[in-house]
DNA sequence: AAGGAAATGATCCGAACGGCCTATACGGTC
DNA sequence: GACCGTATAGGCCGTTCGGATCATTTCCTT
């Protein structure tokens, strides 16, 4: 028999389309999780060699599950499948412990080449994730690096509290800081995103994803 | 040979899948785009009887496809498919003129079933998506009636207009009337929409989507 | 004809906001 | 060691904002 793969995605139509693909390329599909928990004890109870894993699923997401599988069974060899080439999530993944990243966009074969690979210990990209990324996916590594960043991190905060509905008042109790200071960081934040005002600063922070609505 | 089948999805995976699973229910499948671009000038071509149209895809997205196609080729059966289970894109498929709607987590019975009720002039919905849905956007289907309307239409373009970044002073100018009737609106919008400030009324408008940003 | 919602407008007032200036402390970098 | 950015904090001041209350007109529905 092939390599023994494990499929987890939340979207049935995948399996299925996975689950022949594989099977036709000569791997041993012996399991298929909906969701990141499944995955979970799924890949306990069946001690695959390769997790096909999807990125977005309910209850656990795939890096998280990724995270927890590698932690305890570390031979284990997880391909990330997703539907966007996202680095963001790409470095994430990576860091998670997985042996290679796929967007969904690509074809049967480099699939199967993927897993192949990843059950050999290689890592194995996307083409459409150049090598070249993976230099810049470790330099990166630490969570959202200070490069390239609009506003600082404090700055941050308080934005993203205005957005959940804090006065100033209430997000200087939250961070246990003055209210002058929250203003400072106010008056700060609207010289960078060029607003006048806390309602066209968040709007500003929302449209170029800085911060996020609940 | 079956029902003369077209297929519009960005990701490769999907697309083969769905092949061929549709090649196995009896369809024939006669092409594949890889965009909503793609899809119309496809569609045109080759006159398939149904479509299988994503929903998100580049260039052009499946509902604006959708409502292309149908607008020069009525008699193009099209149903579109979806990650996820949205209110909001499943009216606006409708009012493209999609035949049915299906969440991607259904099994290939279930696509084939709606292809074929597609082809024959019936509206599929995926189980997810209850028949009670159907009639809610049918009511909902003429663009925004004055009935189960948050805020009024005067509400709305003073909102607007402070999401755009205006201050109580420049919508007044903009809307030829005074600075205390822009205060009045926003007041009661802030009932309304139970906000305390400009500020949280735009965010939840736009959470609500009563008003969009730039 | 009567009632109600929407749109318009006003006054008063306290609270919040934003601009401007200054200042200290800490951590990096050159 | 000097310098820069960040985080912290204060004061001052004029503007804006939001709450409360009230009035007028128009339009639509009853």
């Amino acid at each position: 028999m092939g390599i023994r793969l494990m499929l987890a995605d939340d979207h049935r139509m995948l399996r299925e389309g996975l689950r022949r693909s594989m099977t036709d390329q000569g791997f041993d599909v012996v399991g298929e999780a909906r969701d990141g928990d499944e995955a979970i004890h799924l890949a306990e109870d069946l001690q695959p060699e390769v997790i096909l894993m999807d990125v977005t699923m309910p209850e656990v997401d795939g890096v998280e599950a990724t995270r927890q599988i590698k932690e305890r069974f570390s031979d284990i060899k997880i391909v990330m499948l997703t539907m966007h080439a996202d680095r963001e999530v790409l470095a994430a993944a990576i860091r998670a412990g997985a042996s290679g990243y796929l967007v969904k966009d690509c074809s049967t074969q480099e699939i199967a080449d993927a897993v192949r690979m990843a059950a050999s210990g290689e890592t194995a990209l996307s083409p459409q994730l150049a090598a070249s990324m993976l230099a810049e996916v470790r330099k990166l590594d630490q969570p959202s690096r200070d490069e390239d960043r609009v506003i600082t991190k404090r700055e941050e905060e308080v934005l993203q509290l205005i957005a959940n509905g804090c006065s100033t008042g209430e997000v200087a109790e939250q961070l246990y800081i003055s209210q002058k200071t929250v203003k400072n960081h106010l008056a700060s934040i609207y010289q960078k995103l060029d607003a006048r005002d806390r309602t066209q600063a968040v709007l500003q922070a929302v449209r170029m994803g800085i911060i996020h609505l609940d």
